[in-house]
DNA sequence: TCTGGCGGCGCC
DNA sequence: AAAGGGCGCCGCCAGA
């Protein structure tokens, strides 16, 4: 049963009212009007398990959870509509509910609302945020109608796609993650600020009260000493090329792997400085003090937040811990976390992916690379994979050269399959993932390439130039990275109908990494569970395919050990 | 003084 | 080992 819910008020946690609604959209009876939203709202889940037809997980379901209600299944409108204009080429156009409406009835198409701000957990988000931003979109008269009217027009764009099947598990995998992400929000990530504080003194020495910690003043002094000068700030990339420069060193720039290349004796200061300063200034005392708060780091996860499917997160830099700081992240006491990385995922999907028999007999090793160097690379490993990497990520150049070639005769439906990809891109065309996620349209890359965007209805012209081959690098990668995308979000949503009844909550997800904290007697049973969930992830995708996606499944106290 | 673009680096 | 694809975040820097 599919139920389409709204809150009168858009708080979500007084009032609001419910309709049943067929799978084909249709109504299946009167609008209820309920008094108190999530006490009816649990007590339907509870009997029935239905699907919750919504205009977006991100407008109430964080307020559901903490009221104390979970649900198990949605359909967010917001997201399927995205999916939706982005395979139809209107990648851009409004999609939140009140949008999806008016395209249906001819009305004025309502811009989206623009992106809330990122914002640490308990800073101003009391009556005064709520008093600017004004009531949700979605509140008020006539949002049944909207989402039975919009989700059955859904139900038929979806049968209407090349592979319904395939964009329906899609669909079904972006609202599950959509809810995967506000429960990880809500929960919340083991951080132990104790001993964050005492990894930051041991770095980078104590703080203080002004300026930067001890060990960073020091390099500060050390590189100027070696560079025979005076008051030179070491995060002023300008200041370093000059000092550089009058050593009669020239650099194209000061990156880390470029300054590895000189011989100066300020490069080592140097390279410590940057590692360090970077941890002050990303994840240091400051970024402590607005994001952890009782002994939880809770960032905000924006699941399709990437066009490629990746999630993102708005604030806190949760995909981007330094892997230092990752001592900090400590299982409550008779807890475990259990860590589990998909190996190899982007080589196992292109194998997938593209057919070729061969290169899929290799997927099912556990180490494909391995099996790939056996089979056509004279057992050279390192060779086999930097095939594969430049085929993925376009790479034209260097050691990749005589690699590619042996790839593209011995792979050559593999090989042909990225080359495909990267040539659509280049030509102006769009390509999709597996399930079907599209690309955004050459305009939008070329906007960010900082040239004008094309004529109306000439975004099928092709682009020559550096424009044109970064697109072909761009689509050629999407078809991959997108896929492992959906690979990734199909284990998620499958882990967590299977940790239901468990205590263990998702806790963790990084791209092709999930992290789940659990009591320690159940940690075996999450391991289990979560292999078994890869299994099933690919068979979802791919149904009857050699290869294989393995994980590494770690069980620890501390985030750091995992691997 | 404020702001957008960019350099640089963290992660996958 | 590097470079190639995707991001977010920080501070610098030049221009309004």
């Amino acid at each position: 049963m599919l139920v389409a819910v709204v809150s009168d008020d858009g708080s979500w946690h007084g009032s609001g009212r419910w309709q049943d609604v067929r799978p084909d959209g249709t109504p299946a009876g009167a609008p209820v009007r309920v008094a108190d939203l999530p006490a009816a709202i649990a007590a339907r889940e509870a009997a029935e398990h239905p699907r919750w037809l919504w205009a977006a997980t991100t407008e109430g379901y964080p307020t559901l959870l903490r009221a104390g209600v979970r649900v198990r299944r949605c359909h967010d409108v917001e997201l399927t509509e995205a999916l939706l204009l982005g395979h139809a080429g209107r990648w851009g156009e409004p999609r939140a509910l009140a949008a999806a409406r008016a395209r249906l009835t001819g009305a004025p198409v309502p811009a989206d609302p623009p992106p809330r701000l990122p914002q640490p957990p308990g800073f101003a988000q009391g009556a005064l945020f709520e008093a600017m931003s004004g009531p949700p979109a979605a509140a008020g008269s006539g949002v049944l109608e909207a989402l039975a009217q919009v989700y059955a027009d859904q139900h038929a764009r979806i049968g209407a796609t090349g592979q319904p099947g395939r964009f329906a598990l899609l669909v079904a995998a972006e609202s599950a993650g959509a809810l995967v992400g506000a429960e990880m929000g809500h929960a919340g990530l083991p951080w132990r600020a104790d001993i964050h504080d005492q990894l930051l003194r041991e770095l980078l020495g104590a703080p203080q009260p002004v300026g930067p910690p001890r060990r960073l003043a020091e390099l500060t002094a050390e590189i100027n000493e070696a560079f025979g000068v005076r008051g030179l700030h070491p995060d002023s990339p300008a200041e370093v090329l000059r000092a550089f420069s009058r050593a009669g060193i020239e650099v194209p720039n000061t990156r880390a792997w470029v300054l590895r290349q000189v011989e100066h004796p300020a490069v080592k200061p140097l390279l410590e400085y940057k590692e360090l300063y970077r941890i002050w200034t990303a994840h240091g005392w400051a970024w402590r003090d607005a994001w952890i708060s009782e002994g939880r780091f809770r960032p905000e996860y924006v699941p399709g937040g990437v066009v490629s499917g990746r999630w993102a997160t708005r604030g806190g830099g949760a995909l981007q811990v330094p892997k230092v700081v990752r001592r900090a992240v400590v299982a409550d006491p008779g807890w475990r976390f259990v860590v589990a990385d998909a190996g190899q995922l982007e080589p196992r999907v292109l194998a997938a992916v593209s057919g070729d028999s061969r290169l899929a007999r290799a997927g099912a090793a556990g180490d494909l690379y391995a099996a790939l160097a056996t089979d056509s690379f004279g057992g050279d490993r390192a060779k086999a994979k930097i095939a594969l990497l430049g085929a993925m990520y376009g790479q034209t150049g260097g050691a990749a050269i005589p690699a590619l070639a042996v790839l593209r005769q011995s792979y050559p439906t593999a090989f042909e399959y990225v080359e495909a990809a990267a040539r659509t891109g280049e030509a102006g065309g769009l390509v999709r993932s597996w399930l079907g996620r599209t690309c955004p349209p050459a305009s939008t890359a070329w906007r960010d390439a900082g040239l004008e965007p094309p004529e109306e209805g000439g975004s099928a012209e092709p682009q020559g130039g550096a424009p044109g081959r970064a697109r072909g690098r761009f689509t050629r990668n999407f078809v991959i990275q997108a896929t492992a995308a959906e690979w990734a979000l199909v284990l998620l949503a499958t882990l967590r109908t299977a940790l239901e009844g468990l205590r263990a909550e998702l806790v963790l997800f990084v791209h092709d990494e999930v992290g789940v904290h659990c009591p320690a007697e159940e940690a075996e049973a999450v391991a289990e569970a979560v292999r078994v969930s890869a299994g099933r992830a690919g068979e979802l995708l791919f149904g009857d395919t050699a290869v294989r996606f393995p994980l590494d499944v770690s069980i620890v106290e501390c985030y750091a050990d995992a691997k």
